[in-house]
DNA sequence: TGACACCTGGGT
DNA sequence: ACCCAGGTGTCA
């Protein structure tokens, strides 16, 4: 886990590539000062914790300092072993060296974003994280429980995908996970939310769990064309039931999986399996 | 509530 | 050469 290994380290010649991935705090219009700027990237601090809720990723320093990460849809930490010698790959945007608590190099931490839909925030401290740029976040899909669950997408009259994918909602859930996860609960993506019944969104409640473990742990790759280090195909991708497969098979059902827009994302799903 | 902008690589 | 997908901030 990234925190374990995270911890205790220091955040070390801080390398900005792209100044522009750093974005301001939630509400402002100005980024920090670029004499503030590896001050505030946690230049010198030690890691004391590494937070997460939903898509976003966020480093708190022994003297207060956090550092934000927002994923977007390519966004990607990486803590390597390797030290400063290793090529810079396409995307890096940010580089930190990783010291112990002696002073020795044991590695890097490396902020990478192809599309660069995510970004960076530096925040003075995990107070102002949690009531500046969390709060409007709803619960972390792989915490929250059941009833919450339930009960807060049940509100409004949106679609289910609506309020699956909105992050105000439940923190956490994507376009492809919310189709994957609407699929194995049986559920219509256009279904007004408030008119399903309790039991099926507990259904919808572990299919959700399931499908974003279940990517987690195929190395969470769901773009189409993710290669890992080796140059492997990711996991996830061969076990989308219905994302990407408008137009062919349900293979439960064999029904043709069907596609539109909902709430302004692609959406597919099978009309036999989903009602 | 929705449309648009941002950005890039892969598919057509 | 063009179109599209992804997540989210901003504007109408």
């Amino acid at each position: 886990m990234l925190g374990e290994r995270m911890t205790s380290m220091r955040l070390t010649r801080v390398q900005v590539r792209r100044v522009d991935v750093i974005k301001p705090i939630k509400g402002r219009r100005t980024a920090v000062r670029a004499s503030q700027r590896k001050r505030s990237l946690l230049e010198g601090g030690r890691v004391a914790s590494v937070l997460r809720h939903g898509k976003r990723l966020a480093l708190a320093a022994e003297d207060g300092r956090v550092l934000e990460f927002g994923l977007g849809m390519s966004g990607h930490l990486e803590y390597t072993e390797e030290i400063e010698s290793r090529p810079e790959q396409p995307h890096e945007h940010l580089r930190w060296r990783l010291e112990d608590s002696e002073g020795r190099a044991r590695g890097m931490l490396i902020w990478r974003d192809p599309r660069r839909f995510g970004g960076v925030t530096p925040l003075p401290s995990l107070d102002a994280l949690r009531k500046r740029q969390w709060s409007h976040l709803g619960p972390d899909a792989l915490s929250v429980e059941e009833l919450g669950f339930i009960a807060r997408l049940k509100e409004g009259s949106a679609a289910i995908k609506t309020r699956l994918l909105d992050q105000t909602v439940l923190a956490g859930v994507g376009n492809i996970y919310a189709d994957e996860a609407l699929f194995r609960a049986g559920i219509n993506p256009v279904r007004k939310a408030s008119r399903i019944s309790a039991s099926r969104l507990g259904c919808l409640h572990r299919a959700v769990e399931a499908v974003l473990s279940e990517a987690i742990c195929a190395g969470g790759s769901s773009i189409r064309t993710f290669r890992d280090p080796e140059g492997k195909m990711g996991g996830f991708q061969e076990s989308h039931a219905v994302y990407g497969r408008q137009g062919q098979r349900c293979e439960q059902c064999r029904t043709l999986i069907r596609g539109r827009t909902v709430g302004g994302r692609t959406t597919a799903w099978c009309p036999g399996c989903q009602r």
